[in-house]
RNA sequence: GCUGGCGUGGCUCAGUGGUAGAGCAGCGCACUCGUAAUGCGCAGGUCGUGGGUUCGACUCCCACCGCCAGCUCCA
């Protein structure tokens, strides 16, 4: 057989790959896990003697690690049965960093019980058993299960069309699986369980719900515990946190759920998105426009949102003879805009732009933050094109997100482009002929842009195929940012027009577009991004001047005066506070710059700059820091190296 | 909405069936200070809300509201 490094191994007839493994030697023997035979991952007693090629699987690599995971939540299944005989397993997949197990107790289980389960699972791990690999037939297995009252695994094997299935034994437990798993409990040496939650079998809301407990393993208990770290150190990024700490935004019961308040420092962000992109959209042939956040129940009628939309939408109100909704979005007053005149395929396409303010009833359940909400200002934008002009407005959108990601810095972000599933005609609008044609226009803009995408079939809204940006965050989540939709229903749900050169009316085709997605879940995703830590252009204060004692104050005034003339944001610390404290308040607050103003300042004109996160940088006149402070702001660079501006 | 957990001054958190605590923030006074928290003092809470049990409830029970984790949903 062949290894890795492209050597050839004889082995006797019947070897497995524990064996291999041992031929090669003793300390990768003692480390594997498994092995990969012709790309396929097995245990390590599997025979291989036939295989051309054998990888052998070690908890170094990403798939060891998963094994390992796989293989501790099944001691946590092993450890539930030991204390819950009763307990009906459902599923227990690895995630990324952990594992998680489904079970149905019958009972509230809550997380102080923990502690019993973690030592469970450490007995189980001590008595080392051997994990067993069983194949039998499937019909047989279903018998197995429903002797052990596991109704979950009965269903779940009843689904499987194979006419066989494995199941793993470690001591008295046994569980349906794929594997591959560890050769031995034993081999697990960090664990710990993490958090319990309830989970529907199935992921159907109509269906029992489970207690899903979320656990992880890592090699070593040094790796363990650094995850947990990092765990730890993610919350100190949460927006929420951050948002109150640094006075961004606040909710308040008195207000409403989902309805968040902007404090003057998260209002300067936003402030500063906000005019950033209305002039990038502006430079593209964007026209902004302003309109109502109500409108008629009718319009909605008109637009399909009512049929297909009411759930997540606010009740009417009545007043006068109008029964008027909040709107959820933007998209029939953009239209109304566009039917506002005659157009020409001449000056097609048109693009309505809007900061426009919508209201959405969520689930009380998904309200989080700033980033989901229930009212919230979408960059939004309408395109009203040609059908001949799709594809290319298409592409100007996908350039107009990459340049905004470079701008905001967002580096690693994946594109999906999502589909109707044909089947489904009661979600999506039932005009194969329109679907096709635009997954296909859609198709050909991407691979003219060279992008690499996903598909999602089954994800696009009602009336178009639409193609998601999902930017990583920081928790290492991708959320999506951006999306891009085609749409041939609703121009024709309002009877669109534009006159062509023929001088017959024709229908316009719409792009429904959003780029820097609502101001509400953008600054939630840059406080997370930058751990509050802006970028100065971001920055809701670029530079604090801090006085050391009351006779410096004159001079502070003055240069925060010059400062707010060339519109940069800043402060002064005019506090009956020493220095010291006024440059840790600053550094917590984390404001690019620090300007200390002594004797020496006062006499020279100058500020000391002290560098947020880097210490002193030394002293310049006051006018030069001006100077380099707005055209680091203009630049919109991401660090904060005054001497490359 | 569902499962589990949580709700004590603006914030972070102690606490207990028998008259509510700390630190930070706030206010006052003193210090006038050179690169990550000056000192002293003062004030601030119907312990989420509403019921119930009890001689007595912040503590126990119920309901509701909100928050957190996850599920579901997400045009």
């Amino acid at each position: 057989m062949t290894l890795p490094d492209g050597s050839v191994l004889e082995v006797p007839a019947g070897s497995t790959a524990a064996q291999v493994a041992e031929r090669i030697g003793r300390r990768l023997a003692q480390a594997a896990v498994a092995a990969r035979v012709g790309g396929e991952l097995v245990d390590l007693s599997t025979p291989v003697d036939q295989a051309t090629t054998v990888e052998l699987i070690t908890l170094d690599s990403p798939e060891g690690i998963q094994i390992l995971r796989h293989s501790c939540a099944h001691v946590l299944a092993q450890a539930v049965l030991r204390r819950y005989p009763q307990a009906k397993l459902a599923i227990g997949p690895t995630i990324e960093d952990g594992f998680y197990y489904d079970i149905d107790f019958g009972q509230p289980f809550s997380q102080e019980e923990f502690s019993a389960l973690e030592e469970e699972m450490r007995k189980v791990i001590q008595e080392d058993l051997p994990i067993h690999r069983e194949v039998h037939p499937r019909q047989e297995m279903i018998r197995f299960f429903q002797e052990r009252r596991q109704p979950y695994k009965v269903e779940i094997l009843q689904e499987i069309t194979d006419p066989t299935v494995s199941i793993y034994r470690q001591g008295e437990f046994v569980d349906l699986c794929r594997g591959p798993h560890l050769p031995s409990t034993g081999r697990i040496k960090a664990f710990a369980l993490l958090s319990v939650a309830g989970a529907y079998w199935r992921g159907d809301e109509k269906r029992p719900m489970l207690t899903r407990i979320y656990g992880t393993a890592f090699p070593t208990a040094a790796e363990l515990q650094e995850h947990l770290r990092r765990v730890e150190e993610a919350r100190h990024r949460d927006h929420r946190r951050l948002g109150r700490e640094l006075g961004l935004f606040a909710v308040s019961d008195e207000v409403g759920q989902g309805l968040p308040l902007w404090l003057p420092k998260g209002a300067a962000i936003r402030r500063t998105l906000e005019r950033y992109i209305v002039d990038l959209e502006l430079r593209a042939g964007y026209e902004h426009v302003y309109t109502p956040p109500l409108a008629r129940t009718e319009l909605y009628k008109i637009s399909g949102h009512w049929d297909h939309y009411r759930e997540n939408m606010y009740p009417p109100m009545k007043v006068d003879d109008e029964e008027l909704v909040l709107r959820p979005m933007n998209c029939p007053h953009h239209i109304m805009v566009y039917k506002q005149a005659q157009h020409s395929y001449k000056e097609l396409p048109v693009r309505i732009a809007e900061l426009g303010l919508m209201h959405r009833y969520e689930r009380s359940g998904v309200l989080t933050g700033l980033a989901r909400v229930r009212g919230m200002t979408l960059n939004d934008a309408h395109i009203f094109c040609r059908p001949d002009q799709i594809k290319d407005e298409f592409l100007r959108v996908v350039r107009l997100i990459q340049q905004v990601y470079q701008d905001l810095g967002f580096h690693d972000y994946v594109y999906t482009l999502s589909l109707r599933d044909p089947a489904d005609t009661h979600k999506f609008v039932d005009n194969p002929l329109m679907w096709e044609t635009a997954e296909r226009v859609v198709r050909e803009a991407l691979d003219e842009l060279g992008v690499t995408y996903r598909t999602d079939v089954g994800g696009a809204a009602f009336y178009g195929p639409k193609l998601d940006v999902d930017v990583k965050s920081v928790a290492g989540k991708y959320e999506t940012i951006s999306t891009v939709q085609v749409d041939f229903y609703l121009p024709e749900r309002f009877q669109l027009e534009y006159i062509g050169a023929d001088n017959q009316p024709h229908r316009p085709v719409m792009i429904h577009r959003g780029v820097i997605s609502t101001m509400e879940r953008m600054t939630a995703f840059l406080i997370e991004l930058y751990g509050g830590a802006f970028p100065a252009w971001l920055a809701p204060v670029q530079a604090v001047v801090l006085p050391v004692a009351d006779r410096h104050q004159t001079w502070a005034q003055q240069v925060l005066a010059r400062l707010q003339a060339e519109d940069l944001r800043a402060e002064v610390d005019g506090r009956d506070e020493k220095l010291n404290r006024k440059i840790r308040d600053a550094e917590v607050q984390k404001v690019p710059f620090m300007l200390v103003i002594g004797d020496r300042e006062v006499e020279n004109g100058q500020v000391a700059v002290r560098q947020r996160g880097k210490g002193d940088i030394g002293s310049i006149p006051a006018a030069t820091f001006v100077e380099r402070l707005a055209r680091l702001v203009r630049s919109r660079r991401l660090d904060l190296d005054l001497d490359r501006v």
